[in-house]
DNA sequence: AGCACGCCGACT
DNA sequence: GTCGGCGTGCTC
């Protein structure tokens, strides 16, 4: 097969409705080379133009029509087999071509980009400047000074010439200069010099040369600064040595590694476990271990009940036996903790994988995984797809977060993924959580998936007691974030010396600007969505599209001189803690605080030595963070994640309590939790406050069935985007109508219920109005393949040419 | 989406 | 007569 005549490749900036795989002939110079997972050029479409493509497949047999592949572009595959087939599983999974589906499994910056580029044709030999312009010999000097071909760009740039004028065209005509097409990625590799002797050397060398030169003969090699540094010599000594061709330099690959790899870690050598974790490690070992047992599972248990112990050891039995681990948090700033805790035991064969890093950082620790130099990665969602050779585990934590899901193209959950690439590599999937989705859950329950739990906190550590404090009872102080209670419970906290954490929910406490005059709110001119102010830079933001302003005063629907911003948020919670607590080293937490690169990083560990009293933070104080003092935390108010009428937002209230709660008692001292409310009748408060997930798991199953969501449904929504806002919701209606006659004649048999288009959440984003459309159903292959049907159908609709329709599966939130 | 082909109006 | 408008159909 090798040999194979043809191939079967995904090319890139396909439409969805057109797109497959298509077949390509291989050149006799390229046959035996070719291979799937490598990346190509070919010609597509009427105008031939070149275009990259991936190889999934080689055939024996090509059809009528064929062209040839133009070149290829990869020495060795960029996927091996098992992610090109699991590409194809997402094209169909996802609603996204096979191109867009291997996007994500290859780093971003080793993209290629197909790029025009001139050069002088080589059998080209009349430079005869008489039978040129001005300008075409401008651009046949500028080729003759580089001696390489120049971007197309460059050329016109420096001739004044356009691609299509008629004297440019002339130099082509005239086989003066040709075109090329070149790939280029956006970062390659990086390289590093060093030195080393050269074998026989015997010219004449200085003293002090013969001395640096015999440093390096018995070191083999060094880099200059080294060579420099050990010997004191300058670099003008070693300038001399290599003048003399006494030695010689070479280059050789370097990993760009991120910044933290710097930092020292000791290892570890025993890991001590209770009596449960040790347990529930067997078990979960002996179902990793049994080729005909579950290959996913989940493990539950309470916060601080040490579940990072627990898989951080299984990881271990799965290294020992040569294979690699993935293992995925919900968000960068809690891949920082795990890092160091698996760098502990795994060393330098830890990778990392998240978006935080720079492009060549990402790119080299993807190497470094391909090349088999690492084989444990931490990451975050993207790191489903790390080309992990012989995988053995797959660690989702924090299972629930709403993070795994991408909500762009493909819109792929990264559990299923990590599901789906555990079956086809015979690798096992453990989902981890403190408050698993109602999904998983249910699953384990029902014996879908292995199921383990871990009922006690580790160490000697008591679950907190948790006081719900109705504010309405408090008699209300002109708004203020505390009550009595609250306020009480902090100033006893802090005279005893420990640590507090307060929460704040960030919906409501975004400072958005409005107008004492008119009233009206200062919304984005692009989006339907008030903006937001950032003291960092004074200015008003649009979390949608970007746009901002600098902040004024001056309406913009009335003019007046009277737009003020609340200060509410994070900002004034601060402000009165001070006043409440003067001399108490205070820290906000908040992505206005948080700006830099880790100044996340910095803040927490400031924090956990002891350099500040109190926290006040977003959703972001409230996950993951392990601090031994913490012995207070606060929640200032739990009722903003109830309004929302998105149906998580029950178990979305439930995850932050619980978490945030657990945050507190989680070394020596027991702990305490505060949570403010003004609806003190919502049970879902109590059931966290108890922390009885189960209990909170059985009355969502009642509401999730009585309101037929999952996990006794799945979700698709389709989206409809586009300018034009009467013609978006036309379009919506159409397809509606379209899908009920395509049910009604070829699915009759499939279970569907469908609810009428309406605007989304925030129906204007960019200038482009959004629509959806909410389908409850089963996800069966007739059901995708009934909807890429209606979506390749509406596509070909020359009416709504402007509006573009997308199906999401099992999306997150549907509001 | 992006390009070529083809069939009608305005103009040298 | 021809240049160029954009409607239509295809993408190995």
């Amino acid at each position: 097969m090798h040999n194979a005549p043809f191939a079967q490749v995904a090319v890139e900036n396909t439409a969805y409705h057109f797109d497959k795989l298509f077949t390509y002939r291989i050149p006799s110079a390229l046959r035996g080379k070719v291979q799937p997972g490598m990346r190509v050029s070919v010609p597509f479409g009427t105008g031939n133009r070149l275009r990259v493509g991936l190889v999934f497949a080689l055939t024996q047999e090509g059809g009528e029509k064929v062209k040839d592949l133009h070149s290829l572009l990869d020495p060795e595959p960029a996927l091996d087999a098992s992610m090109v087939e699991l590409a194809r599983w997402m094209s169909e999974r996802y609603y996204c071509t096979l191109f867009e589906a291997t996007k994500g499994m290859i780093p971003t910056g080793y993209h290629l980009r197909l790029k025009k580029q001139v050069a002088l044709c080589p059998v080209f030999t009349d430079f005869d400047r008489q039978n040129y312009t001005d300008a075409q010999w401008c651009v046949i000097q500028a080729l003759q000074r580089a001696k390489q071909p120049l971007p197309l760009e460059k050329v016109c740039e420096v001739s004044g010439l356009e691609e299509k004028s008629p004297e440019f065209s002339d130099l082509l005509e005239r086989g003066v200069v040709q075109p090329v097409h070149t790939a280029a990625s956006r970062v390659g590799d990086a390289a590093a010099r060093r030195l080393r002797p050269v074998a026989g050397f015997s010219g004449k060398l200085t003293p002090r040369q013969q001395e640096v030169f015999r440093t390096l003969q018995d070191a083999g090699e060094a880099s200059e600064k080294e060579l420099c540094y050990f010997t004191g010599a300058s670099a003008g000594v070693v300038r001399a040595l290599l003048d003399k061709g006494a030695v010689e330099a070479f280059t050789y690959e370097v990993y760009r590694r991120p910044a933290f790899f710097d930092e020292e870690v000791s290892l570890s050598e025993k890991m001590a476990l209770s009596p449960e974790q040790e347990q529930v490690f067997a078990s979960l070992r002996r179902e990793c271990e049994d080729p005909a047992g579950f290959h996913c599972a989940l493990l539950y248990g309470v916060t601080g009940s040490g579940k990072t112990a627990v898989f951080l050891k299984l990881a271990q039995a799965v290294r020992d036996q040569g294979k690699g681990v993935i293992v995925m948090v919900p968000e960068i700033s809690l891949t920082g903790q795990a890092i160091r805790q698996f760098r502990r035991w795994f060393g330098d064969s830890v990778a990392v994988f998240h978006s935080g890093l720079s492009l060549g950082e990402r790119l080299d620790e993807w190497k470094r995984v391909k090349r088999g130099e690492a084989s444990v990665v931490v990451g975050t969602r993207s790191a489903v797809f790390a080309p992990v050779a012989h995988l053995g585990l797959i660690v989702v934590d924090e299972e629930q977060e709403h993070t795994y899901k991408s909500e762009t193209s493909p819109r792929y959950d990264a559990r299923e993924v990590a599901r789906y690439r555990c079956g086809q590599e015979g690798a096992f999937c453990l989902l981890s959580s403190a408050t698993p989705s109602v999904e998983y859950f249910r699953m384990a329950q029902e014996g879908k998936i292995g199921f383990h739990k871990l009922k006690a906190r580790f160490g000697d550590a008591q679950l907190p007691q948790v006081q719900v404090v109705d504010r309405n009872q408090e008699g209300v102080r002109d708004g203020g974030n505390f009550g009595p209670v609250l306020a009480g419970a902090l100033q006893e906290n802090f005279r005893l010396g420990r640590q507090s954490i307060l929460l704040l929910n960030r919906r409501g406490y975004h400072t958005f600007a409005s107008c004492q005059n008119c009233h009206e709110v200062v919304v984005c001119p692009h989006c339907s969505i008030s903006l937001t102010y950032h003291s960092a830079n004074g200015r008003l933001l649009c979390h949608y599209c970007g746009y901002s302003v600098p902040f004024s005063h001056r309406c913009p629907s009335c003019g007046k001189e009277a737009v003020t911003f609340r200060g509410t948020g994070t900002q004034r919670a601060e402000a009165e803690l001070r006043e409440l607590l003067p001399e108490a080293r205070v820290l906000r937490l908040d992505t206005d605080a948080v700006g830099a690169k880790y100044a996340l990083e910095k803040m927490l560990d400031q924090f956990a030595r002891g350099e500040y009293d109190v926290m006040v933070g977003t959703q972001m104080v409230a996950k993951g963070l392990n601090f031994e003092n913490v012995t207070l935390v606060g929640v200032l108010s739990a009722d903003q994640a109830l309004y929302s009428d998105d149906f998580r937002s029950n178990e979305r209230t439930f995850d932050l309590l619980t978490q945030v709660v657990g945050r507190a008692g989680r070394g020596r001292f027991p702990g305490t939790a505060i949570v403010q409310t003004y609806v003190p009748e919502n049970p879902v408060l109590h059931l966290a406050a108890r922390q009885d997930y189960e209990a909170f798991y059985q009355q969502e199953l009642l509401f999730r069935r009585a309101m037929l969501y999952p996990p006794f449904v799945d979700l698709l929504v389709i989206g409809f985007v586009g300018e034009k806002e009467p013609l978006v919701r036309e379009s919506a209606e159409t397809f509606l109508r379209r899908l009920g006659e395509l049910a009604r004649e070829k699915y009759s048999e499939l279970p569907l219920r469908v609810l009428r288009p309406s605007p989304a959440a925030v129906a204007k984003v960019n200038n482009k109005y959004r629509y959806k459309l909410l389908i409850k159903c089963r996800n069966s292959s007739a059901l995708r393949t009934m909807i890429a049907q209606l979506l390749r159908e509406f596509a070909g609709l020359r009416r709504y040419h402007a509006v573009t329709a997308y199906a999401d599966p099992n999306p997150y939130r549907i509001l």
